[in-house]
DNA sequence: TGTACATCAGTGAACGCGCGTTCACTGATGTAC
DNA sequence: TGTACATCAGTGAACGCGCGTTCACTGATGTAC
């Protein structure tokens, strides 16, 4: 059967967003043109009317990754108006983003990215380099109004809130989503926060005396 | 030129050494046979006679991992004898791991191992699991002696933990090595250590009052 | 110590599969007159 | 409003390449007598 013919910057979209999904679910590499193109609903060779090659199709993928991104710092930095709650936002929002179905921190981990090309490294470098810069922003302000302490430098802080999601990230796709990542994220950047708010900010929010219970622990393991 | 005869467990050892070294290169899916195979100096077909196929080799130097693992966790356990001190040699080492060229934890994040088969997977989760179990060992001693703090539970610490290391060392196979890995993992980890430990374990370690100096900042974007 | 035979590692050619990519063709949509 | 033509998206067959895997054969090593 024959599909609808569809404008070209629709079916763009199209792709792009297929290839986000199917990317996140299996990794770069598992995903062949005609996965994307099944999901499109269009034949493999369709593709090649509106990507030039799969190469070009992984560059969509990370367009709609920095999107991602650069949304949650705005919403972030509007939602909240104290730097660490800006933190506090943006963490929450970054977990969100892995744990909606969209993995796209697993987009940007995929071999293909790590080792591959030196275009897509450089490419998603630039996108992370941007992100980290943006939180090195946010710490730089509470530093200069005194809510974020000076005793370490913004982007060793920046890497840390970081790595925050990032490493539980790794087990809760192991774990299929049963490891409570929502839940650990939320008592890490108690003991985080902790420890980077100067006496004055700590005083002013109370919330961070109340570290939040531990629901369900480290996934078990698999059996056999 | 035929390459010598060789006993079967010799080769066993070189091909999962070589493979471990081409993968930590360039990720699992990219290493071919062929290329395991040249790198010891025999043909592609050879590997065939000490392994039933390409997915047993990745076995083995899953096996290699798990070694690296289980070495460092005793040799930090044996070194220092206070838990805090324990963790710091222990993250010490594993950076060590990572910036000797031999990035382990490159090929436990190997797409094959995140989105792979089944088996692998499993066999990851099971040796990460170990290493974390470990680290809430270590922690649990810590708080049951009054150095860690008992506010949070040792499992959320253990991945914040792991967390000091495993994002930067992202950072760091992007760069190409450029990113000072050691010194941010110090740094990151007087801020950590700081916040974990009761004020009696502060008092008596004075290290933690100088924290180490920023050397190389965030390595600047390649130029395109 | 020498000979005969079994075992086992190394070789290269060939196979088969998946997959990215190309191409000539079809048919729908949009535009000029 | 209708006709003719250009543009452009969709199709399926075919190609080519890389790579894991198989296989029959070679030749070295080790063992039995």
């Amino acid at each position: 059967m024959r599909a609808r013919k569809v404008k070209t910057e629709i079916r763009q979209e199209q792709f792009a967003q297929a290839a986000l999904k199917l990317v996140a679910a299996q990794g770069w590499q598992r995903v062949s043109l005609a996965a994307i193109a099944r999901q499109v609903g269009v034949v493999t060779s369709a593709v090649y009317r509106h990507y030039k090659c799969k190469d070009d199709v992984l560059n969509a993928v990370l367009d709609l990754a920095e999107q991602k991104f650069r949304r949650n710092v705005q919403i972030a930095r509007s939602t909240a108006t104290e730097p660490v709650a800006q933190l506090h936002e943006l963490l929450r929002r970054h977990v969100n983003l892995i744990v909606s179905g969209l993995p796209i921190p697993r987009v940007i981990l995929s071999e293909e990215v790590l080792a591959g090309s030196a275009r897509h490294r450089e490419r998603v470098n630039a996108i992370y380099q941007a992100y980290l810069g943006e939180i090195v922003a946010v710490i730089r302000n509470g530093q200069a109004q005194g809510s974020i302490t000076k005793e370490t430098d913004a982007e060793t802080l920046s890497l840390m809130w970081l790595g925050l999601v990032q490493s539980p990230a790794i087990l809760w796709v192991w774990s299929k989503g049963a490891f409570d990542l929502q839940g650990h994220c939320e008592r890490a950047w108690h003991v985080f926060a902790k420890s980077i708010c100067t006496e004055r900010c700590q005083a002013a929010n109370g919330a961070f005396s109340r570290p939040h219970p531990v629901g369900r622990r480290l996934p078990a393991m698999p059996q056999h």
